[in-house]
DNA sequence: ATTATCTATAGATCTATAGATAATGC
DNA sequence: ATTATCTATAGATCTATAGATAATGC
């Protein structure tokens, strides 16, 4: 009778089990809570998933991959200014962490449990954005040698693009804790945050 | 017969208590695992306090405390200039969270929970440092209006300097996951991103 | 026939308490 | 006497599975 039931119980699953995930991680989600809020009894979703683990790792999975290559997509950046590279991924950065603004904290909480997705990571760090890095890393210096750029390490750089934009979504819930924010003021505060990284950044690297 | 049993039971429970909740939260940590590192019975946990939830407030309360209290002790800054203000806080920010690098997490992970704890923070964050936050705010105004410093708002500084210095302790066990970094290493990275972290900073306010 | 769903339950925790026993401080 | 510690256990979960029943696809 719900609108929602078109969709097969496995999908509602899934679904369901996604969002107390991202909520609450693993250990605080049961089975149980996750069979009520789909309508449908406990045993069921073993049948589908077997154990809660296997339930877990199968979202997991999915979203760290999609959650990881959103950030650097081989996107043609050839054309752009050293700092409009920057700005560039910044940008795609912070609108990952905006679709995704719970998988930083479920990575963090989970992933020590998770030797096979740190293996993952570890590839995929090393593998997919070498070439980029790599390359910005080379443009990077060629940029302080002529000095439009002050000098700096890009491991540096990047480590501090990524930290002021993480930061903004893993200390959102207890901001809208304290400050009591209303959906408005979180969604101005964060697009001006988006707008002022990206601005703290570039003046930071003038030469 | 263990070196370490001179001090009292109670004072044992606080201490191994205080070591699983900030590993693992307080969730995954049972008062049987708890006593087991202890080396006394189960029962004797609810002995001394009751119930899990209070012996996890105690010690939350404590460190919390001690945690914010830490960030703006109020020395008196006001032979610095401006800039070695900013220096200093960035400081000190960063050895409290070097002597409690774990307590980030905890306080997001937990804090949810604790209303009393959100409603002490919201009272510290409008209250104790308004003063050194005031003037500080005042201070930029004029450093900006003398050229000294670029037009930046001092709520956006401010996050700006925690932010850096959050992100490194927060994701620090994933780094070391990933990385798989030796304690001289994790070590080195450390002290690295704490100069690192002042000079970015420092050279995005200039003019 | 096969697949999806349900009921029932075993077995493993875990928290909290009651009640017995040991240790300690007068 | 009082305080500290232990044993035992009730009662609440929770995960996972076995086995019965309903729904679905040929």
């Amino acid at each position: 009778m719900d609108i929602k039931n078109e969709q097969s119980t496995e999908q509602n699953i899934l679904e369901v089990a996604e969002r107390l995930f991202l909520e609450k991680g693993f250990a605080m989600t049961s089975t149980t809570e996750i069979a009520k809020e789909v309508g449908c009894n406990q045993a069921l979703v073993h049948y589908y998933f077997r154990t809660k683990e296997n339930l877990f790792n199968t979202i997991f999975e999915q979203k760290f991959k999609s959650f990881f290559q959103g950030i650097f997509d081989a996107n043609d950046l050839s054309t752009l200014s050293f700092q409009d590279k920057v700005k560039y991924i910044i940008e795609s950065h912070f609108d990952m962490l905006c679709k995704n603004p719970k998988m930083p904290g479920l990575i963090l909480n989970e992933l020590s449990r998770l030797p096979e997705q740190i293996k993952t990571l570890r590839e995929k760090l090393y593998e997919l954005p070498k070439r980029l890095f790599d390359q910005m890393g080379q443009e990077l210096q060629i940029e302080i040698e002529q000095g439009r750029i002050r000098k700096i390490l890009w491991p540096d750089l990047i480590f501090s693009m990524l930290s002021l934009n993480l930061t903004m979504f893993i200390m959102m819930p207890v901001l809208e804790g304290i400050l009591e924010l209303t959906e408005e003021q979180k969604e101005l505060m964060i697009q001006h945050r988006r707008a002022e990284n990206i601005d703290f950044i570039l003046n930071s690297l003038r030469p």
